[in-house]
RNA sequence: GGUGGCGUAGUUCAGUUGGUUAGAAUAUCGGCCUGUCACGCCGAGGGUCGCGAGUUCGAGUCUCGUCGUCACCGCCA
């Protein structure tokens, strides 16, 4: 036995325990005829105590100590002279009566604390020694609570949950896939699954009725702070359901989490179209914490000479309350904030709303103040207002300014981490035109069914397609989408058309899925949070590096185990592979 | 694929207009210290200024390239 107590237990009631405690060695303060060690382990902190009635083989012994080694040590509970309010342990200390060294330590290259003076990368190289600190761990722990009561909710409501393969078959729509060569099969390859989709269709054809699974899932594209080439996700299916039951279920999932886990109620999540996302908040994901609307102003904003907005096909503001007090130098900045090519626009136009309800804006020249008063009224300005606007190509006004937006609730302090507002983007396009390829794309994925009353549309207007499909979004967030699926074998070969498949690709790809709907299947529907998303959301960070446990960086490499890696030539011989670098090294 | 930021002591950073021997804090090591808990005080060691070219009498500083890293755009059904 190594240890009778763990660092983080020990209270005012064990005075007088001989105990035996096993942990690191957070910090030695060697005041001379006495030192104090502060021994670390998941629990907490326990001091331990050197003085002139200690054994000399044990203070001798202390000169060989360090940070960050691992020490077993025995002793005796006592109460401190000095307590410490500020710990749980801050009462007691331990006399000690022997120290062994169980694994000693090099110097750690930054300082296992919760400020530590570790930066990111050095943080991921030695990301052991970072897991040791208490934000990193208690990042995880919160990880494993949440998917705690994931399984407890869905186990309560039925759901079985299934394992499904890692290695599939690669599949045109979507993602890039990650590959993997098979051995046994020269020249092919698996796929790793973008998600477990055809899975959990042919499961609620198999009559599981309800699934779920806590599952990794790998897309080959490029990363950002919330996106890892390998990620988790709660991923469900159910059958004889509609778009309703299956929000329903997964809105009783979602506040359950945030009462079991931060003991927040939250309200009952709206349901907002697709369409009035991209008007009102230039996004299909809108962050509802804040007002600040998209509004389109083109009817009092054309017309009047200023060439720009004429030939607008949109012309939209924002209205930031209490902002007509910005400076220039802080509307330049904005004006060049959205210059940059990643918002693309062309310009910005301000209104500062004034107390006496006069107008001053950058087209006072164009503009008279009456025309002025009805861009107040269109965007529902009062005095001190600051009016925002920007104008062009609907489409990507609309999503700049959105963007825009987003910023001045960042600049007004409006996004609020402790403040949750979730809820349900509906009604999705079915189809996206993608100019690279000429050919439609699936919004959400080729199974989706389109909304009944817009069938006929597939063959007239393709584009104006509904789907049955849905987003979960909180704060700005993307947590999660699903669909109503098809499950009609004919319906589902013409989407296959409309995606441009020929009859033979679509039996090639996708014909197990096609033939499984010809052995009665049932309507189902499905949907996936992004798990990560929604832990590093609890958790209120931004990137969902820091609740993953060994994550990758921006460029998809492990600096740990520096992965990816080449492997050998007789590796590649095996697998019949020879590689034909284009660049090299 | 693109845009931008960063790269200087173990670590986090400063380094002015291109100009003498590149600094601070912290960590480490040594000394002193009986109630510390971010202990304190005194002292010491520690630098391929990411790498490579170029401009210059002279480059941490300017230019180009390259590598690494971060954020974003494209991409991510």
């Amino acid at each position: 036995m190594y240890r009778t107590h763990t660092c983080g237990e020990l209270r005012i009631e064990n005075i007088g325990h001989e105990i035996i405690l096993a942990g690191w060695v957070q910090r030695i303060r060697d005041l001379g005829a006495m030192s104090f060690i502060d021994l670390r382990d998941r629990y907490g902190i326990t001091q331990l105590v050197v003085d002139e009635n200690t054994d000399e083989s044990i203070v001798s012994k202390l000169k060989e100590l360090g940070r960050e080694f691992v020490v077993q040590a025995k002793g005796v509970v006592r109460e401190r002279l000095s307590k410490n309010k500020n710990m749980p342990t801050g009462e007691i200390e331990i006399a000690l009566s022997e120290i062994k060294i169980l694994g000693p330590s090099k110097l750690p290259p930054f300082t296992i604390q919760d400020d530590t003076d570790g930066g990111d990368e050095l943080r991921m190289k030695y990301r052991y020694l970072d897991l040791r600190r208490n934000v990193v761990r208690e990042n995880l722990v919160l990880r494993a609570k949440m998917a705690h009561s994931v399984r407890t909710y869905l186990n309560s409501k039925d759901f079985i949950e299934t394992e499904t393969p890692v290695l599939i078959k690669s599949t045109p729509e979507g993602a890039r896939d990650f590959v993997v060569p098979s051995r046994m099969n020269t020249g092919e390859f698996y796929a790793l699954p973008q998600s477990p989709q055809v899975f959990k269709q042919l499961l609620m054809i198999a009559g599981f009725d309800r699934y779920y699974q806590i599952v990794k899932c790998f897309r080959d594209e490029d990363l950002r702070a919330d996106r890892q080439p390998e990620f988790t996700q709660i991923d469900c299916e159910m059958s004889f359901v509609e778009q309703k039951d299956v929000l329903e279920t997964f809105e009783g999932l979602t506040k359950y989490m945030f009462k079991k886990v931060l003991n927040i109620e939250v309200e009952d999540f709206p349901w907002m179209p697709y369409s009035e996302a991209m008007e009102k908040y230039g996004s299909d994901k809108p962050d509802t914490r804040f007002e600040m609307l998209l509004n389109d102003i083109s009817e009092v904003a054309k017309g009047k000479g200023f060439g720009v907005f004429d030939k607008a096909e949109y012309v939209g503001a924002i209205c930031a309350d209490e902002c007509s007090c910005y400076t220039r130098k802080q509307l330049d900045q904005l004006t060049d904030w959205v210059k940059r090519p990643q918002i693309g626009a062309k310009g910005l136009v301000y209104v500062k709303c004034n107390e006496d309800g006069s107008f001053k804006s950058s087209v006072d020249k164009f503009y008279s103040q009456e025309d002025l008063k009805q861009w107040a009224e269109a965007v529902g300005a009062k005095p001190h207002d600051l009016i925002l606007v920007m104008s062009g190509d609907k489409e990507k006004t609309l999503s700049a300014l959105g963007e825009l937006r987003l910023e001045m609730g960042n600049q007004l302090k409006l996004r609020k981490k402790n403040v949750f507002k979730p809820l349900w983007v509906v009604d999705f396009p079915l189809l996206e035109w993608n100019e690279e390829n000429n050919r439609f794309h699936a919004m959400h994925h080729p199974f989706t069914s389109p909304k009944p009353e817009d069938i006929a549309l597939l063959e007239t207007d393709p584009g104006k397609v509904r789907a049955n499909a849905y987003d979960l979004v909180i704060n700005g967030v993307e947590i999660g989408g699903g669909s109503v699926r098809i499950f009609n074998s004919e319906l589902q070969a013409k989407m296959f058309d409309k995606l441009g498949f020929t009859p033979e690709q679509a039996q090639a790809q996708f014909g197990f899925l096609m033939n499984a709907f010809k052995y009665g299947a049932p309507p189902h529907a499905g949907i996936a949070f992004g798990f990560d998303r929604l832990v590093s959301l609890f958790a209120g960070l931004e990137t969902i590096r820091d609740i993953i446990a060994f994550p990758k960086n921006n460029s998809g490499r492990d600096v740990m185990i520096d992965s990816p890696s080449d492997i050998s030539n007789e590796q590649l011989e095996e697998l019949n592979l020879k590689l034909d670098l284009k660049e090299n090294k």
